[in-house]
DNA sequence: CTCCCATTGTTGACAGCGTCATCATTGTTG
DNA sequence: CAACAATGATGACGCTGTCAACAATGGGAG
């Protein structure tokens, strides 16, 4: 153990870099966040670890594959986050709805161009299987959310689907708005937050028990 | 067809191509569609334009510039779209935003590629101003809407800008969250229209006059 | 009408990229 | 210890975007 230590901190180059697919990784979401998705580089990445040009393709078996790691990596701690933000909340629908949307969006702020990657990969039609589950991950808890708030007769009845979606299109709408700039300025002057008081608001009264809009 | 067009636009191969921008355009348009940005390579669109690998220079300064003209016209296009939906429609806001919502949704699954290019390059922090300026003539046309139905009593009184982020971010969302199949499976199998009805109702929900939620 | 020159297209070069085939080193396991 | 699978190195290939230098075109100025 301790000689291993010694040797993951050792700079001098071995043969063998010891964990050289979770340092691709590291490094390119590293690159992902600072220079955008079009710097990414496995040539690079390899240069930057000090390893051979065609040594990352032992784990990645091309650039795609890498990516795909990537994003699988990002819904997991998204999945992670969304759960981590229900603990210690109380058992009002819109306390616990307010933890969800909040740790959603300051996921996106902070990852906003790894969850650009995220939704493009999963755009791609040849998706790896075990990605779309850990993708619906996320959106499984947000529905068991909805189905909560219609238990304690917090959310309108309906299919859990259908009120589901809307909740959800506003959410992500938000973020993605947010995060990409298009949002006409002075709107979010005041932060991240700031907006998202007024979308949870909205989304509340749209979601709420009650007769329909005239 | 390819075939056939090209040489409709090329009857001899004369040494000026005539119009090559708009044919770079036009053709790079087709190959986002059809094959993803990925696919998109200026020596490619040459080749097929029977022309040399380096004249598109002469249109666009580099890669990008290209993808910001694409961009552009992109917008333009989603303003007009915008603007004819509201023709011949009737007084009721609930009407109009329908209109304007399945314009923009109609828009998003027509261009999806296209659209995601959009976005991506407002995202960028140098967009050009013209193209900035484009980009809002859509949202300007969504919020006059909100506004338009606040006069008719329509659409609850605040900021016009706090009022219109929700509704703008669920259009976005739903468009977004649809075209990208994120969607939960079996939301969307009659097609974007179905799950557009739901939305449009929590739209108007959210938006109406009332007592806010508890 | 002619000549000039800005516009547009061509050619050739360069470095960087992803990918592949081949070879070298390592650590493990029977 | 020896064989073997895992991992890394090297070199090659064709592709890409970009640039500089050169060539054809065509629209005005004289």
């Amino acid at each position: 153990m301790v000689d291993t230590l010694a040797r993951m901190q050792t700079p001098a180059r071995r043969y063998h870099h010891g964990d050289l697919r979770a340092a691709l990784l590291a490094r390119a979401e590293e690159t992902l966040r600072e220079r955008g998705p079009a710097a990414l580089s496995l040539r690079e990445l390899a240069r930057d670890l000090g390893v051979s040009h065609a040594a990352p393709s032992r784990h990645f078996k091309d650039k795609q594959a890498l990516l795909d790691a990537l994003a699988l990596d990002g819904f997991e701690r998204l999945a992670a986050t969304a759960e981590a933000s229900q603990k210690g909340v109380g058992d009002p629908f819109a306390e616990r709805l307010r933890a969800l949307v909040r740790a959603y969006v300051r996921f996106a702020a902070d990852n906003a161009e790894l969850l650009d990657l995220m939704y493009s990969v999963k755009h791609d039609p040849e998706a790896s299987q075990g990605l779309l589950a850990v993708a619906f991950r996320w959106s499984d808890h947000a529905v068991a959310l909805i189905e909560y708030g219609q238990r304690r007769g917090e959310v309108r009845e309906g299919p859990v689907t259908e009120v589901a979606l809307p909740v959800f299109a506003a959410l992500h709408g938000y973020a993605d708005l947010a995060v990409s700039g298009m949002l006409p300025p002075g709107v979010l002057d005041g932060g991240l937050d700031e907006g998202l008081d007024v979308v949870l608001a909205f989304i509340l009264r749209g979601s709420a028990p009650g007769p329909a809009a005239p």
